[in-house]
DNA sequence: CTCTCTGCAAAATGTTTGCACACTC
DNA sequence: GAGTGTGCAAACATTTTGCAGAGAG
């Protein structure tokens, strides 16, 4: 067993069990660098895994974004979509731009100093105006990515 | 009639015609401060014209979008809500903050100067970087609102 | 008279739940 | 054994679609 993984011990730690399709999943959202659907992840584990049900993830899945191990996403195209929250992913912390044509999404971490500062003042703000206590962020952008433009 | 809304207009110079049970729900929209979902107008519609059924709410919204007289969006909570565009409505371009428990949503649009300064540059870098073209952007902050947070 | 718009009922889609069994501690 | 975790089938909620009729130009 390698219990190595960051979100084997969070998970331990919170009472539950690292189980084969818990850690398949987690698996999965490790070494993507992609948003996956349930769906999505359903397909890829399948052949290796058939006993694994699509219940099963909707289920982990719910789990996971209580626990703060994943982020879920929703881009508006009817599914929802999922990621490692930054703290257990290798990737950092992004924003996302779709397209509204093909729906592809491309990660944008490339922040200009100005971002990082707009987020935690924004954050301040909402904070003291609102009373807000703020926890996440989502921010995305909607184009057409340039394979969608008509030519000229 | 009063086709004297702007968005009378622009349905009809798209081609489209302007129905009552459109002019009910584009009425609906303009005269609401909070983000409704096709059931939240069919509801308040219900009493008044209880003609008007889901079916034409979907397909009004589907069109005001395409159109861009109304703006759909996802907060996650299994139902999409709408809500005029910035250039149809009385209200100013605004963020949401949204309270992760009971879901009230609270817009906010007291921008400080660095907001807008970071949007038009963060659209600018999107676009010369991954020559997306930038049609709208969507950022939403999710917490805790005052109200639901643990006394103490 | 044509073409858009609409309501109803039925379908489709994504997600959740009930229940009985399997597995872990 | 007690309690957690699971698959299956059924339930559910929201949204979409087929079709035939109503209404506008």
């Amino acid at each position: 067993m390698k219990h190595c993984h960051k979100w084997g011990q969070k998970l331990v730690s919170n009472g539950f069990r690292l189980t084969v399709a818990r850690e398949v999943i987690l698996d999965i959202l490790t070494n993507t660098d992609q948003h996956l659907s349930a769906e999505d992840i359903y397909l890829t584990i399948h052949p290796h895994n058939p006993g694994i049900g699509l219940t099963t993830i909707y289920r982990t899945l719910e789990l996971l974004v209580q626990t703060g191990i994943v982020l879920k996403f929703d881009f508006g195209h009817g599914r929802a979509k999922y990621e490692l929250s930054e703290e257990y992913s290798y990737k950092k912390h992004h924003h996302h731009v779709i397209c509204k044509k093909c729906r592809r999404i491309v990660d944008y971490s490339d922040f200009f100093e100005q971002e990082q500062e707009f987020i935690r003042k924004a954050e301040e703000e909402l904070k003291n105006k609102f009373h807000f206590t703020i926890e996440n962020h989502f921010i995305q952008f909607y184009g057409i990515c340039p394979e969608c433009k008509p030519p000229g």
